[in-house]
DNA sequence: CAGTCAACTCGAACACTGTGCGAGTGGTTC
DNA sequence: GAACCACTCGCACAGTGTTCGAGTTGACTG
C-alpha cells in the first residue's frame, strides 16, 4: 500500500551502461509512447511491448519497475513537449496563452495522458522544467509568492480540464461511425426524449443548432474564450491590487 | 471498434421487472461506487462485485452490458450529486460557485471519476439535469447564445482542472506513509539536486516555504482564487459587450 | 588465460481480469 | 400441463501484471 518516494523513478538513474544492450529505458519509452498515441492505454501491454521491441515481455523489469512508472515516466515526456516562453520575449499575457495552448494540444496529441493525470502528480524533470519556465514568466508580471501557484494552477486547470471534455467528445466521435452527422441521428431519439424534460437547454440546444456545426472550429472557440476570460481576470487582479 | 449510440445505456431502460429479482441495475450500481470509492476503479472487478452482491459475476451481465457500461453509469450518478442553484434564488455570481464548488467537492469525493472523464463524454440523465439547470442560472446572467456554452465549459473545466491535480496530491500523500512531513523529507535530496537546475522555481519554493504550509488550505484558496479572478473575467465580458 | 562478477535477458508460473455461451431455474400466462 | 420469459450462473477462453530463478553475455581481475 505504502511506498517510499526513495524508491521513486526520479531519484533512479536510468539502468544502463555505456555500451547499448539491445534494450533501454528511452527506447522502451518511445515504443511505449508509440503504443499509446496509436491506440491508447487499452493497447498497452506489457508483453505487446516487449514484442514490439523483439525482447521477452519480463526483460522489460530490468529497466522500469513498474508498468505504472512506465506511464509516469511516459506523462513526463508529454509534458517535455510543452513550450512555456521566456519572459521579455512578448508579453505575460502572450506568453501564457502560448503555454496554454501548448499544453492543450499536447494533451490532445496524447489523449491517454489525460486519464493518468489524476492518478500520480507529476514530478519529473520535464515537469519541473515547466514549473521554472512558469516561474519565470509570472514573476516579472507581478505574481509572487502563493498569487504565483494561484495563478498558474487556474491556467493548468484550464488547459487539462478541457482537454478532458474535448478527449471525451473526441472518442464519442471516433467511436460511433464516422460522420458527426451519423452521432447526431443516432442521438435524436434519446435527445427528444430528455427535451421534454429540459426545456431550456432544449430551447438552448435548438437556438444555436448546434449540432449542425464544426465540432472542432466551437472547442477552439471555447478554450480560446475561456482563456481570454481568465487573462483578464488575473490582469484586473493584478492592477488591483 | 464502432459502437452505436443507439445501443448507449441511456437508451435502453434497466432490466426488471415489477418482481424484485435479487438484483437490479440501481443495486449493481450502488454496491459499484461503494467499492469505486473505498479502493479507487482497481479494487473493482466483475467477481468481486458480484460477490459483494452475493450473486454469480457472470449475472450482472444480464444488468449492463460491460464494465465500461457501468462505469458510465456511475460517472453520471456522481454527476448528480451536484447542485446548480436557481436563478433568482442569488446573484449568478454565487449560483456559479456553488456549482463550482459543489462540482469540486463531487469529484473529491469520488477520485476514480476524473480518470474516466476524458474517456467518454457524460451524456447521462444527471449531466443532462445539470446542463439545464445551468442554461436556467447563466441565461439570465446574460449569457447567451456560444457565450453560454463557453462560459459553462470554462467553469467546468476550472473545476476538472483543479480536482484533477488536487486528486493527485492526494493520492501522493495517501501512498507515502502518512504525514506530509515525511514524504517531504522524502523528497528532499530530489528537489535539491533539481534546485541547482531551476533557480527561480527553488527561489520561489523557498520564499513562500511551501512544504511547511496546510496543504488542503493551499488547494481551497487556490481553488477561490481562480474561481474568483475567472468570474471577474466573465464578468468584465459581460459589461464590455 | 582462467575466473569472477555484474549487467542483462527471459521462460515458466501464479493469481488475476472481462466476458461469451449455454444450461438451468422459477414464476406467470395460456 | 405446456410454453414462455426473466433471470442466474458455472465453465471456459484469452488475456493481464508481475515474481522468481536460471541462463547468457562481456568486461575486468588475478
Amino acid at each position: 500500500m505504502t511506498s517510499k518516494f526513495a524508491d521513486s523513478v526520479w531519484l533512479r538513474p536510468p539502468r544502463t551502461r555505456n555500451g547499448q544492450p539491445t534494450l533501454s529505458r528511452e527506447q522502451i519509452l518511445r515504443a511505449a509512447m508509440e503504443i499509446l498515441d496509436a491506440e491508447g492505454p487499452a493497447g498497452l501491454s506489457m508483453r505487446r511491448l516487449g514484442t514490439k521491441l523483439g525482447s521477452g515481455a519480463t526483460s522489460l523489469y530490468w529497466h522500469v519497475a513498474n508498468k505504472d512508472e512506465l506511464l509516469e515516466l511516459a506523462v513526463d515526456e508529454v509534458m517535455g513537449e510543452i513550450y512555456v516562453p521566456e519572459p521579455g520575449d512578448t508579453s505575460w499575457r502572450v506568453g501564457v496563452s502560448v503555454w496554454a495552448n501548448g499544453m492543450r494540444s499536447a494533451l490532445l496529441r496524447h489523449p491517454w495522458v489525460i486519464g493518468l493525470l489524476g492518478t500520480h502528480p507529476t514530478l519529473g524533470p520535464n515537469a519541473m522544467r515547466l514549473g521554472e519556465r512558469i516561474v519565470l514568466l509570472l514573476t516579472p508580471a507581478g505574481f509572487t509568492g502563493m498569487a504565483l501557484s494561484h495563478a498558474s494552477s487556474l491556467v493548468n486547470a484550464h488547459a487539462i480540464g478541457a482537454a478532458t471534455t474535448e478527449a471525451a467528445a473526441n472518442t464519442a466521435i471516433k467511436r460511433s461511425g464516422v460522420e458527426m452527422a451519423d452521432l447526431a441521428d443516432q442521438m435524436r431519439p434519446y435527445v427528444e426524449r430528455l427535451a421534454a424534460e429540459h426545456p431550456a437547454y432544449d430551447k438552448w440546444r435548438q437556438d444555436v443548432d448546434i449540432l449542425n456545426r464544426d465540432q472542432q472550429q466551437l472547442l477552439d472557440e471555447g478554450f480560446a474564450f475561456g482563456l481570454e476570460r481568465l487573462l483578464d481576470g488575473l490582469e484586473l487582479w493584478l492592477t488591483k491590487s
